[in-house]
DNA sequence: GACTTGTGTGCAACCGCTTGCATTAATGGC
DNA sequence: GCCATTAATGCAAGCGGTTGCACACAAGTC
């Protein structure tokens, strides 16, 4: 039923190989045939069969992309900005949600392996092993997680908690609490870390409160314990939770930012909209698609790469953040960048 | 360096039919021996080529999913609950986003078509002579389109947006603003069909202004235009555009819900969150997601279906509706359901 | 004991395509 | 005019599986 390449070597006379060489190989067969084969291609409505072809050569055109959660906002630009660049070089891609599940991870990465070129693994939750093991099954690209020998796209949210905490000791909070995000993720050890040292450095205390679902609930559910630690600043792992927790506190009549100071990360489209606007990391999730995407497909060439690329984060600042109790520093750093309204 | 069915057999001491079977049709198989095979098959680590399989079965256990844009905040529910419902029948997904064109999406279509089972267009932008023809090529489900003899799964969009503007003009507004979709949307025509219809019946004045392009940015470019026109409600496409319809009334110093009622359509995430909250009409995302991939499974077995599944609205009361200047009806309709906060 | 009836396995063709090699025709060098 | 190249095409094997058919063997049936 389906239009095959012989059905195309019988109307335009030619061998079936000669079709092949025609789409594969054009260089490889005279003008004349070629046009000939084409004009009977285009009048059949043939498409080469992909699945047929990657049999031989190995090359499916095809690309997995997992990801925690496709309904958490910080996910779709970071997917559209994937398939885009896929499309652009003509791959496909598959789109897994594994809900936040270390074993799906895994098994959608072996079920998936032998239809891609490779597999893009957005902020996985599993182990480092496990990771360095499935690399050697097929190519991988990870996102937001840093390991010897992988090619990895991070973010620097490292360096964007240190300037979130910064940003709040500054405004004069010495008692800021950090919403860890779920078990198992990289980013949010990174976050831990850092702003556990950006906080001893500023001689403020920091409570860990977590880990926590990296979702809005997680966020509301956390409101209570950050009141009853008496902490008047929030360091959120992600833009949801800190809404979420913004939610709670007022729920609970706590008011942001004149008693509570909130900080996201992620910058999601979301934060610009609620009341009071979001101050948060923004991390840039498009660029970060790309870029995993094109290491992907660069890979293919001089097999296995092990570079990282690591992409800039920076704070936006806009209505959950404001003066807390201490002294208040005059100056907030410099790697400030502060944008409102629309994005552009 | 893969593991294929060869190496199993070889492993194994059987002929690679007697693996084959093992595994696509196990009670044709001795169960020592397929004990056997599998033992070797589990320590080799061996798993079938879907591919190669698919070659002669014609069945790829793969799905193809099409949606406008990705980055809005109504695709990615429905996004994740197609990919949750195919994986639960043991199907991958591909998904393509089009960017809200009609020609990326006859494009997608064709380049999928051979690697898939059959696809979902969800919420085409195509021509309903084009989307037949496609479908003749690769078996569809098409989502929020009706078109005959063409599957489908469509939310009663039109009676949401008579709901929607009954409550507006029970709340006394006789002048309501419509802002339509995008151009080649089903549902926008819907809309508009039935609230023309509704207001007409209602002796309320209905301005329609559009098409646009269904992003917040396509409601705030539009605020000036709304008040211009002396609307005192307005009925927009989908929430994105009716927050972005707020925001733009908001900088040019009307007030929501005192000057101008708004209502959405969708209750995407975002709604519950902005200030003030968004009054909306409710679409089932997550099961239409479902509900076209079980039909888009059940469609291989009886060849063709043409069902039609529909879908139910409900207007979700919050606070960006409220009085207008006329009479206002003392009861609001019956289907009407409120409901805030977090989602269950 | 010859005859049917299953059961389990092997054989080989085939799915749609690519590719190394062989073949043929055209070209150029001298 | 002959030989070495080169260009264009055909041939056939094979990618990793599935499946109709043939066959061998064991277990009834009478």
């Amino acid at each position: 039923m389906a239009v095959t390449i012989r059905d195309v070597a019988r109307a335009s006379g030619v061998h079936i190989s000669t079709v092949s060489r025609t789409f594969s190989a054009p260089h490889l067969v005279n003008p004349n045939t070629r046009s000939r084969v084409l004009a009977c291609a285009e009048q059949l409505g043939y498409r080469p069969n992909r699945a047929a072809r990657a049999l031989i050569t190995g090359r499916t055109f095809n690309i997995g992309l997992i990801v925690a959660d496709i309904a958490n906002p910080f996910f779709p630009p970071l997917i559209k900005a994937a398939e885009s660049q896929a499309r652009k070089h003509d791959h496909h891609i598959f789109v897994a949600d594994t809900n936040e599940d270390a074993a799906v991870e895994e098994e959608v990465v072996r079920a998936l392996a032998k239809q891609v070129d490779g597999v893009l693994l957005v902020s996985p939750r599993m182990s480092n092993a496990l990771i360095e093991q499935l690399s050697r099954e097929v190519p991988l690209v990870v996102v937001n997680r840093q390991i010897a020998g992988i090619p990895a796209v991070v973010m620097d949210v490292a360096r964007g908690a240190r300037i979130a905490v910064e940003h709040l000791t500054n405004l004069g909070h010495r008692s800021v609490a950090l919403l860890s995000g779920p078990r198992g993720s990289w980013t949010s050890r990174e976050i831990r870390r850092s702003a556990t040292a950006t906080a001893k450095a500023a001689g403020a205390e920091l409570t860990i409160i977590g880990p926590n679902p990296p979702t809005e609930v997680g966020g509301l559910t956390v409101a209570e314990e950050v009141l009853r630690a008496g902490a008047t600043a929030v360091l959120a792992y992600n833009d949801l939770m800190a809404i979420g927790l913004i939610e709670g506190l007022l729920a609970a009549g706590a008011r942001v930012p004149q008693d509570v100071s909130v900080v996201g990360i992620d910058d999601i489209m979301l934060s610009r909209l609620t009341r009071p606007k979001l101050t948060t990391v923004a991390t840039p999730t498009a660029a970060a698609g790309r870029a995993a995407v094109d290491m992907l497909l660069a890979h293919g060439d001089d097999r296995r790469t092990t570079a990282q690329i690591h992409l800039q984060t920076e704070l936006v600042i806009r209505d959950s953040t404001g003066r807390g109790p201490g002294p208040h520093s005059p100056a907030d750093p410099g790697d400030v960048i502060a944008h409102g309204g629309v994005a552009s």
